[in-house]
DNA sequence: CTTATTTCTTAACTTTAGTCAACGTGCTGA
DNA sequence: TCAGCACGTTGACTAAAGTTAAGAAATAAG
């Protein structure tokens, strides 16, 4: 199990053997029930997760409304969001099925770079191709039509389809329910 | 001119005597004149660069027409932009004013890390305060309609208004040039 | 199994953005 | 100085998304 952890940061970079005994070591496996919020808005809490097994969403709540601005998976990264000056997180992390996580925290982390300084340099690499990533989405999603957003989210998370309900990924998409149903039926009828 | 590096750094985490005079040193300061294109799609480049004066833009061309997708001004970091096997950007870097910026490279900064490392976990710290912000900021830009997001980008980066071509905005906010001249109006008459 | 709740779809209508075209203005370079 | 070009605006039209409301379908709960 914990060698997807390792199968993960090897996409990034190159990953030894001792370092990899480290990061294993740096984790605690924890079982969630689907309906778990791990992380609750105004909350404090620095925790981050790597998924293992299940599906985590987060968003937050504006104007009543749930905004959904991310899915978590399998072999996914939620990093902490230690944000502001009372580290109060900004956004709710829900547990949409029963997931298996390695959890870890500041402390452990920062332990773990004091004991392996080659693991923070090794997490600036991974965290720089990650950013590089992220902003090729968020301009990708910039000029798309919501029809075209959903069409690369078919493409790029086809797996999502299946497991979260349609009003979310809407929301996901910055989009309302109704719409993303008659975009559906659009794309059906071919235009 | 390069106290405003340590400036911008310090916004984020806290910057010795040392690691300050250090950081300077791994720069060299350059003078570009308006319209000269600092990177090329398609080209390698790793370079990065901090602005002390002008303003950059970032882009890229889709079916022959350029899509903006990043402002930089004073004060701002772009970093390099190492993507894919080739290390071949995707995107132009165009000075659309006169621009004094302190450029770096992958070079330079593995020998700042070498020489002090606890700059390389500065940056690791202060690259994830970054990617906090730019997730909120996608997350605002997703919910947001196209008014909401000229309204935010009024509030959030006025000076651009007046620096910026406004069809470049609007490629920016992901519109059509018609539609934010329309939005404009709509504002200035109360809605 | 039945009821209740959530989720998705559909419809009618309003609002807004996209598209195409024309025009005015101001800047620039021959 | 004047022609050309880039930029912003406007208009007419089309297409698509938002909104409101209702009902069907699927799911969960008792």
């Amino acid at each position: 199990m914990e060698s997807e952890i390792i199968k993960y940061i090897s996409g990034y970079i190159p990953v030894s053997k001792e370092l990899e005994e480290a990061i294993v070591q740096s984790k605690f496996i924890k079982y969630f029930k689907k309906g778990t919020i791990l992380i609750e808005e105004g909350k404090l809490s620095a925790e981050c997760f790597f998924i293992l097994k299940g599906c985590v969403r987060r968003y937050y709540i504006k104007d009543g409304v749930e905004k959904t601005t991310e899915f978590y998976t399998e072999e996914q990264a939620i990093p902490s969001n230690v944000t502001g000056k009372n580290n109060a997180s900004n956004y709710f992390l829900e547990c949409i099925e029963d997931v298996i996580a390695a959890v870890s925290n500041p402390e452990l982390e920062a332990d773990m770079y004091r004991k392996f300084p080659d693991i923070e340099s090794l997490t600036r690499v991974m965290n720089e191709a990650i950013m590089v990533k992220y902003v090729e989405t968020f301009d990708e999603f910039k000029m798309a039509s919501p029809e075209e957003r959903y069409l690369n989210f078919l493409k790029t998370r086809p797996d999502l389809i299946q497991r979260v309900p349609q009003h979310q990924i809407a929301s996901y998409l910055g989009i309302q329910p109704e719409s993303l149903s008659r975009i559906r039926k659009r794309i059906i009828n071919n235009h």
